[in-house]
DNA sequence: TGTACATCAGTGAACGCGCGTTCACTGATGTAC
DNA sequence: TGTACATCAGTGAACGCGCGTTCACTGATGTAC
């Protein structure tokens, strides 16, 4: 659906743009905030970025190419901010694991359109090995958090593999962004709390059950 | 995307097709399982189901108003299937939210199509009573379930409020079966464990640290 | 049981539209000398 | 510093296509009597 008063294209000084492949990519994310990543055409991207239809060709295959791109380009900046939330386990592994929490809601908070195209397109990840190359970096620092925290437990609790628990805090990250996050016109409800509020509850129960404790004075 | 040997229309025996708005709604299903709930048209879904373009008006004011229709119908069948699974907290609090946790992910993988409409089109459900109904029917399932828990809880353990455990439960599964449970074409990864187990376990650890535990003998 | 008629659920043609994609082109930029 | 030229990144026109939507129509079904 596009507005009769969208400009169908504004002039450029120059009859090269200079740097289109990230003006598209910045339309894109405009375009993936406002109706999801499957909600638009390439041709929309190009009048969004002030060019002809054809011009995108010379830097994107298609629109899929460039949604992966930016798919790719999330996942970098996800997981330079889960690591340095997670900061090496400082100053103890039970908060630097709220840290990551924290972290991956506000990634999906600020970057609603990045998050979409990295968990919402249902691309395989298997051909594209940027892609899965950058989403494992992510999933890395919440599985190396939770190698470290099932190493600093104090009880003698049940010890789980730590790929495991890294597989519940990711799923209960997830599960949370993706229903109580939603874009702006999406599935969000009404709650008690604020998801941070919720995710460092659920964090902290999850974690205690494992032996891992706040530490003491 | 269209494959050339698709038929345009079986002929049928009468002029009147007599369940066409079930037929639409079957074939409507078939197509979010291939590609998504945005993946198609309105008139894609008209030739899968062996009609004019025109005929779906008949039954649907577009696109939209088919799959959230679709959405209702499987908050409705979803409702259900938690219900039962719950069975009123038979034979015991603990193992009855396990089986709402293993009822949920086997709709989430029965029905890909009908868990996307609910949970992946960011529709607004303020818009649509009967939606919105329709979906905290089966929220109010895990919310009663979660009170139960909380009341069931056999030691001096934290007593958090019913609704935010219900939430952590519903973001767990949920982030389980959006993570790991995808589409055929999907997002999904390889894994040590299977889905159901990694929820069976990830609500264990969970409901423990509420102080719920399995019955002794 | 038969007949007239209203209602309903389909048809198919028509329309304008935006999309994806290609192509020869054009003009700006960078570089060799 | 100037000039010739290669390269590159854009243009705009063109194409065929499928879509959404409307419309007068048609034929099957149900009902009153």
């Amino acid at each position: 659906m596009r507005f009769t008063t969208d400009p169908p294209r504004q002039p450029r000084d120059s009859y090269h743009h200079g740097n289109l492949r990230e003006a598209l990519i910045a339309a894109a994310l405009k375009l993936i905030a406002a109706s999801g990543p499957a909600g638009f055409s390439f041709a929309e991207v190009a009048r969004a970025a002030g060019v002809s239809a054809a011009a995108p060709y010379r830097h994107f295959r298609d629109l899929k190419a460039l949604i992966a791109e930016i798919a790719r380009l999330g996942y970098d900046r996800f997981a330079d901010e889960l690591e340095r939330a997670w900061n090496d386990g400082a100053p103890d592994a039970l908060t630097a694991f709220e840290n990551i929490g924290k972290a991956y809601l506000a990634f999906a908070r600020r970057e609603p359109a990045a998050y979409a195209a990295m968990f919402e397109t249902g691309f395989p990840l298997e051909e594209d090995v940027q892609l899965l190359r950058a989403s494992e970096r992510a999933f890395g620092v919440i599985r190396r958090a939770a190698e470290a925290a099932c190493n600093a437990h104090r009880t003698a609790g049940i010890r789980p593999p730590p790929l495991m628990v890294a597989l519940h805090v990711w799923a209960l990250c997830h599960g949370i962004a993706a229903l109580f996050v939603g874009r702006a016109d999406g599935h969000r409800r009404r709650m008690p709390m604020s998801p941070e509020d919720l995710l460092e509850a659920g964090l902290l129960i999850y974690l205690q059950s494992l032996g891992l404790t706040a530490p003491g004075p």
